[in-house]
DNA sequence: CTGTTTTTAATGCAATTGCATTGACATTGA
DNA sequence: TCAATGTCAATGCAATTGCATTAAAAACAG
């Protein structure tokens, strides 16, 4: 078996591996610990609360699934799922797009506001538990800088 | 109806919910941007390269399932259904643990090892890409100092 | 010892996610 | 105008993940 010839590998430096290793490990960690906490106090996961807030702070509590999409990166076919869902729940309704019969509008219902809000005040607390304890403000601010460089472009 | 009285709810600052939001976005950003490349090379995801590098870093490339869950954090279901794909692709094999019939060892194959080792050569490229690209070699040891906080405890 | 508790890994079944495609409509360009 | 292309959302089906439980073995307590 011949093997095709190796581009040579320029590998990344050691404190840019261990910062990448350490993002997964971070997010993991704090997702982890905050929906632990959320399922215990009977909520739902963090991506209905994702949906409620964008939809909240919407005008008139309105957005094309694709503008959700866009603001909490999720696939579009499992966003179009996960508002099946929440529909059911009675969270949002889905309301025709005025002028573009692709489109529709997803529109928070006042069960949603008022699930947001409850969940806000666990979300809330747990945020304070497993960040505002390990970070002061000025490092929460640094960190803000610098994972803003890794998302842009 | 009649709301339970509510705990007065102590707000986490704006900078530390704009720290979180980021790390949300910026994991999902740089996960989805480097899976994609590693599935358009025809890799399985990330989860695989992750359990072959554990293995290859332990003693004789061998870790109890245990270990690798506690390294990797996945569920202690999903690493063994992922151990069971992984084994029938000849990456991993199972052996018996000396002395105690519960546990058991996981040793990566020679074909776990050229796997992970062809792997590499797409992922750190796409490390570089996406994160040495974006943050100086300062700016990662940072970064990692901030999330080395959070992860702790 | 022997019964109880704990640890380790697997599994049945439900829920969710991923992939590929489709259907409906809108937009573009000759 | 109308064919070709692009956009938006849904869906069939496979793969994965989550949840609850189980089985087996080890550790522990009296």
């Amino acid at each position: 078996m011949q093997e095709p010839p190796q581009e040579p590998i320029s590998e990344p430096s050691a404190s840019v591996i261990r910062a990448w290793g350490r993002l997964i490990r971070a997010e993991r960690t704090v997702v982890g610990r905050i929906e632990a906490e959320m399922k215990s106090a009977g909520f739902p996961s963090l991506h209905w609360y994702d949906v409620l807030l964008e939809l909240k702070r919407g005008p008139e509590g309105r957005l094309t699934p694709r503008e959700i999409e866009e603001a909490v990166l999720f696939e579009q076919y499992n966003l179009s799922r996960l508002l099946d869902r929440m529909e059911s729940e009675g969270l949002v309704r889905r309301i025709p797009f005025p002028g573009d019969k692709r489109r529709q509008l997803i529109e928070i219902t006042e069960e949603g506001k008022a699930l947001q809000w409850r969940m806000w005040s666990v979300y809330g607390a747990a945020i304070n538990r497993f960040i505002s304890a390990k970070l002061t403000d000025k490092e929460a601010g640094q960190l803000s800088a610098l994972l803003l460089k890794l998302i842009q472009e």
